[in-house]
DNA sequence: AATGTATGTTACCGGTCAGTCACAAATGAA
DNA sequence: TTCATTTGTGACTGACCGGTAACATACATT
């Protein structure tokens, strides 16, 4: 419906021309990260991106849609750090599973460099929202469930992988250990909380797992 | 300053007199547990409650102190759970680090019986309010924050008591693991999510540790 | 019966929320 | 120039929010 016949500019890709929309789109994934989604209207994305509200309804049909996209958005995100973690190691999971625990207090711990400020981690943007939105929203519920699930076969399979004992239990654990980390992230600045042992803690539990 | 002289009937403790506040406060912690902090109106909750409004804020002087009430009131009820865990193994720390392992699927996943469907778990409520407050909200961030310490150095005592290899790198892993598990319950129903593999898992940290 | 306290009722305030409308201005292609 | 599309602006609705005021009721103690 929309976009329709943009492509007329001999341009390839026609680099940034629908600006409005995507301006929306980013202002609004820092601020529900940072504030919540709850605690975000509609009126202070569309200032902070430097427009208005009547352009916001016209890039989005609901503010629900925008969290909805915005979820998919940090899956999509996460999925892209995960992958150039493991990527480097391939046919070798065991050295992934060490490099996604090495890459770990990396993605949950930003260090001020190219950070920015705007990126202080505040847990799983995921996660957070299965605190805020309604228990009834199956739409936005679904997208945090699915998310999990990817993320624990993910880990299942790794686990399964490297030979261990009871595969199952050892994904399942290590999963504990970064969704732990993430929610104690929220109250710990930095790398100051339980946080900081995560990877000792993986590779314990991998090494008994081999053992 | 309210209460007073409360106590001139002869009874001992004048059982259920002054019930309004106490209802209120009941119901808010149930609603804001369900529901989420912000998503409760004071309105939804005195009506819930089978009172009004006014009557509310005769009781609190605002919603703000309701919740900071609340997350102090989580916090009693948890470390209570955790006495009464570790209690029958006084002098033994490894059986207590066991039992509060054992105990916990108990806390997080309760059982239909007994449970009436109101504690369905939704994670840790300091945390999740970690989730929901502003940033700039010294009151009820120094509440979590304070809460979530506590434990730490619970879990870092009891490494250090069993004679753990790196006391503070087991108590946080273990802290890690009972996040994790709270995490995750907000998005598996009962203990269909990782945290069923959280007693092996903290089970295997521990051993490590002593080995 | 008289009094004081706890509680209920209704209406209201100022503010914010999501979402819409009508209209003006900019833009860009023909 | 002309015309269509995109964007900006301000006002608006209806609902809800936290919080308050004024007044009426119930009840227990004396």
């Amino acid at each position: 419906m929309a976009v329709k016949v943009l492509a007329e500019t001999g341009k390839v890709e026609d680099a940034g021309k629908p600006r409005v929309r995507d301006r929306i789109f980013d202002t609004a994934c820092e601020l529900f990260y940072k504030h919540g989604i709850r605690a975000v209207g509609v009126d202070a994305i569309a200032n902070e991106a430097g427009t208005n509200k009547m352009s916001f309804y016209r890039s989005f049909p609901s503010k629900d849609e925008l969290v909805a996209e915005y979820l998919r958005e940090q899956e999509r995100g996460y999925f892209e750090w995960w992958d150039a973690a493991i990527a480097p190691h391939a046919g070798d999971p065991l050295a992934q599973l060490h490099a996604l625990f090495n890459a770990y207090l990396g993605l949950a711990c930003p260090k001020a460099e190219a950070d920015m400020d705007c990126r202080t981690s505040r847990g799983c943007a995921l996660a957070n929202a299965a605190v805020e939105i309604a228990e009834d929203n199956r739409e936005l519920g679904g997208i945090v469930h699915e998310y999990k699930t990817k993320i624990r076969r993910r880990l299942r399979k790794l686990a399964r992988e490297i030979g261990a004992r009871d595969p199952e239990a050892l994904g399942d654990a290590l999963m504990l250990l970064m969704e732990g980390g993430y929610y104690t992230r929220l109250t710990f600045p930095n790398n100051s909380g339980p946080i900081a042992a995560i990877n000792k803690a993986a590779r314990s539990l991998i090494e008994s797992h081999l053992r």
